[in-house]
DNA sequence: GAACGGTGGCGTCTCACATA
DNA sequence: TATGTGAGACGCCACCGTTC
C-alpha cells in the first residue's frame, strides 16, 4: 500500500524495553528530534538544562523541575540542549488505570471527566499549563524517579504494583503542586465545543466491534463523514491508516485474551475478527515479534517469575 | 494418532492514494 | 466526488513439528 513519508506514530515496542510500561533517562536512548507520535502515554520531567518542547500547536521553554504530559497520538517533539539531564516514562493507558474501556485514541476528544479519570487530567491541559516542581520538592521528585528507575531495571513479582503506584505518586503530586491553573485549564477545556466527536465514535465502534465485520464504510456511517473524508481524517489525526488503527486494537484485545483466558488459539482468533487463525497468528506475529502460542509460555513463565517478556524490537537501537 | 500451533504459497478482495 | 491503480489485507489450503 503507498505510503506517504508523514509523521510517525510509535509503538511502545519501538520505544521502550517493556509493553507496559518503562522508565529511563538520557543516557538509555537518544531522543527523537523530528514531530512524532506514540501510541501510548510519554511523561517527561526535565532535570536539568532549558528544552524546548513543541505539543500540539503549543511551543514552550521548560526547565529543570518541569514534568511534561504528553497524551497518546498527540503531536510532540522535545529538543534537549546538549548535557541535558532527563527522564522519560512510558506507558499504556491499561496499565495506569486497568479498568479503563477507553480507547487512547480518543482521550484528546472525549472531554474527559476529571473526577472520574483524575490521572489523564495533566495530559489534557499540557498544552496550556506549565507543570513545575518547586525547588523545595526537587529532593521528592528526585526520589519518586529513583525509585521507579530502580523497580523498572529489576521487574520481580509485584513489580506492576509498584510501578503503578509510583506512577501514581508522581502525577498526583505534580497535579496537587499545580492544583489551581490545573482547574483552571480543565473548565477551560470544557467550555470548548467538541468538534472532533467524530473520533469518540469511530474509535467507540471499533472497541464494540472488535470480534466482527468492521469496514470503513461502517466507520464513516457511524461518524457521519464518507469513507474517504474518514480515512484522510483518521491519518491527519493519528498518522494511522484505519485498517492499522483496527488492526492494533484486534492485537491488542488478543494479548489480553492470551494472558487472561485458557481459550485456544482458534478462539481467540475468532473472538478478533479473524475467522482464519493462521491469518491471525500471522498477524500477530508482525505485530509484538513471537507467535500467539509462545507469547502465552512467556506470560505464563513471567508470572511465575521464570521468565520476562521482551519483544524483539525494544533490543534495536533507537530509531531517530 | 489426534490435537494444536506455526509457516508458506497463492488467489481474491479491500482500500489508500493520486488524479481528474 | 468519482474513478483507476496497485499494494497490502485476508482467506483458504497444504504441510510440518511438537505435545500428549
Amino acid at each position: 500500500m503507498k505510503r506517504s513519508p508523514g509523521m510517525r506514530t510509535y509503538a511502545m515496542a519501538e520505544r521502550a524495553s517493556h509493553l507496559d510500561f518503562d522508565i529511563r533517562d538520557q543516557s538509555v536512548r537518544q531522543q527523537l528530534t523530528q514531530p512524532h507520535r506514540h501510541e501510548y502515554f510519554q511523561v517527561l520531567v526535565t532535570l536539568r538544562g532549558e528544552a524546548t518542547h513543541l505539543i500540539g500547536g503549543s511551543v514552550r521553554k521548560v526547565r529543570a523541575g518541569t514534568v511534561t504530559f504528553v497524551l497518546p497520538y498527540r503531536s510532540h517533539v522535545c529538543v534537549m540542549p546538549p548535557g541535558a539531564e532527563y527522564v522519560v516514562i512510558s506507558f499504556s493507558l491499561r496499565f495506569l488505570r486497568p479498568d479503563s474501556t477507553l480507547d487512547p485514541l480518543g482521550l484528546e476528544y472525549a472531554n474527559a471527566n476529571a473526577s472520574a479519570l483524575p490521572e489523564i487530567a495533566p495530559f489534557l491541559a499540557q498544552e496550556v499549563v506549565d507543570f513545575m516542581v518547586g525547588e523545595s520538592d526537587m529532593p521528592w521528585l528526585h526520589a519518586t524517579l529513583d525509585a521507579m528507575l530502580r523497580e523498572n531495571r529489576e521487574r520481580r513479582a509485584f513489580s506492576a504494583m509498584m510501578l503503578r503506584a509510583f506512577l501514581l505518586e508522581l502525577i498526583g503530586g505534580v497535579c496537587r503542586r499545580n492544583d489551581r491553573v490545573l482547574a483552571e485549564a480543565l473548565d477551560a477545556r470544557r467550555a470548548l465545543s467538541n468538534r472532533q466527536d467524530w473520533l469518540v465514535r469511530v474509535t467507540r465502534l471499533m472497541q464494540e466491534r472488535l470480534g466482527g465485520d468492521l469496514a470503513l464504510k461502517d466507520a464513516a456511517d457511524a461518524a457521519n463523514l464518507s469513507p474517504g473524508h474518514l480515512a484522510h481524517a483518521l491519518k491527519r489525526e493519528t498518522g494511522r491508516t484505519f485498517t492499522e488503527l483496527l488492526t492494533e486494537r484486534r492485537m491488542e484485545r488478543a494479548r489480553e485474551l492470551l494472558m487472561s483466558s485458557s481459550l485456544r488459539l482458534t478462539e481467540i482468533a475468532h473472538a478478533t475478527g479473524f475467522t482464519d487463525e493462521s491469518y491471525f497468528a500471522r498477524r500477530f506475529r508482525q505485530h509484538f515479534g513471537v507467535s500467539p502460542g509462545a507469547f502465552r509460555r512467556q506470560g505464563e513463565q513471567e508470572t511465575t517469575g521464570k521468565a520476562q517478556f521482551c519483544p524483539i524490537d525494544s533490543q534495536q537501537p533507537s530509531i531517530s
